[in-house]
DNA sequence: AAAGTCTGTTAACATTTGGTTAAACCGTCA
DNA sequence: TGACGGTTTAACCAAATGTTAACAGACTTT
């Protein structure tokens, strides 16, 4: 199963089309941000990560191609489809020039334009060559995988943790010794701030200290009303 | 940047066109072979090394679909271009579910379909950054040929595979001890990411682990909701 | 110290995902 | 056309994951 939806960014002036457009695709699983013009298009661009640009060439204030030059100087990687009502040789030459990657005329078949994004990202989901996520952590005698999702104890059998038991396992790593407040894990991971998400927080908080506690040296603190704390003390001589 | 020259394999079953359409391609420093059917077609692609197909879609004998599906099941890869007279939309679909990479309308400006080919080849080139046709693997005892689709365990008899088998067997391999995300194997082997490619997929799984499970310190590993990971621990001492 | 809130833990439950088997399907080839 | 290999679909079960409830205990504030 796919992790989120993909998302789209379709710059297209006429306000039905594009709300139509916009309607169709959502109604396909796609996140689609609408922006009515080249200066809207690229001010959103600049404030999210998308997937895939759909850009009508003829707009006011700037035109597809000019966006698409923006675009593609801020991400050489991402996908472009131009759409465009008149089918002149110039402007397709002009839009692969510029790295489009497909071209469709007004007016267009909308299973066309799905298949057609499909194909596309399809494409980019082969290379995706593997975000440099932080994916590893020490954490005192513990291994923790977040990308395996395991947790090992001194190079032993390794302890399979769950998504959510893991997000938060991280979390809390990132910040080692230092607050975690309730609030990020539960934005970032619940998406949720609210009475039952908090509580299954804490259920997984539970969970965690659970496999932690075979090390003395690391635990997990709560702030009261703030957060957790994941602390890892140095293990110098601790009983003897 | 080309190194030499790209190797185009045209099929089209008019001798006029595909000769003016071949002359205009090897004008354009491209390296053309003519097919003048499906089947011919074939031939030539298993005798060569081609760096992008353009298929004529009304052919006797087979068909451009046809024969692009016998393609992909040799190489899945390579980029299609189909040419077609006829604009239906049907067809443009089941295009796209073959793994098209492109589309043209007969008749089309060949300026356009020069820039498709270039922006194509373009992002095959940044696309395979890794490309490395790799078709051998060790793995654990075991030793996969994935071209010529065998595996064999500790020199014993070689265990035939399904293309399916084998694609995916060489996916896990390229992630050795690694996540091989569910994705990645649907929209690379099964070009959709839906319930039933998924529910196939798990199936195949079953069967690789069937011919696997043989050696003790190899495995396939189920990251829940995430993808499998093929797991080769090294022999050292195990029972004694 | 009493009340009220926040946290820890366990367990029951619902939901989603994966594993396996077998049957249906489909194109190819004798 | 009928057998065959390969693949998909269906069905059923098992495992994994997440949510909620319930209650005990801890912390804060009066």
């Amino acid at each position: 199963m796919e992790t989120e939806d993909k998302k789209i960014l379709l710059v297209e002036d006429d306000p039905n089309f594009g709300t139509v457009l916009k309607d169709y695709l959502a109604m396909n699983d796609y996140e689609v941000t609408h922006a009515k013009n080249g200066m809207e298009g690229f001010e959103k661009f600049k404030k999210d990560d998308f997937d895939l640009c759909i850009l009508d060439v003829m707009m006011p204030y700037k035109d597809g191609f000019t966006l698409a030059k923006e675009i593609r100087d801020k991400n050489e990687e991402i996908p472009i489809i131009f759409l465009t009502a008149k089918a002149m040789k110039e402007d397709v030459l002009k839009g692969y020039k510029v790295g489009a990657d497909d071209y469709l005329n007004k007016p267009f078949d909308s299973e066309v334009l799905l298949m057609k994004i499909k194909a596309i990202m399809q494409r980019k989901a082969t290379d995706s060559v593997a975000d440099s996520k932080q994916f590893e952590f020490e954490i005192g005698k513990f291994h923790l995988n977040s990308k395996l999702r395991f947790l090992t104890y001194d190079g032993g059998e390794p302890q399979k943790l769950s998504p959510k038991e893991n997000e938060l396992l991280r979390l809390l790593a990132l910040h080692e010794n230092d607050l975690m407040p309730r609030e990020l894990a539960l934005t970032k991971i619940w998406r949720d701030d609210n009475y039952f998400t908090s509580r299954s927080m804490d259920v997984y908080i539970a969970k965690l200290r659970k496999y932690l506690k075979i090390d003395e040296n690391v635990e997990i603190l709560n702030i009261h009303g703030e957060g957790f704390r994941l602390v890892v003390r140095n293990e110098e001589k601790d009983e003897e």
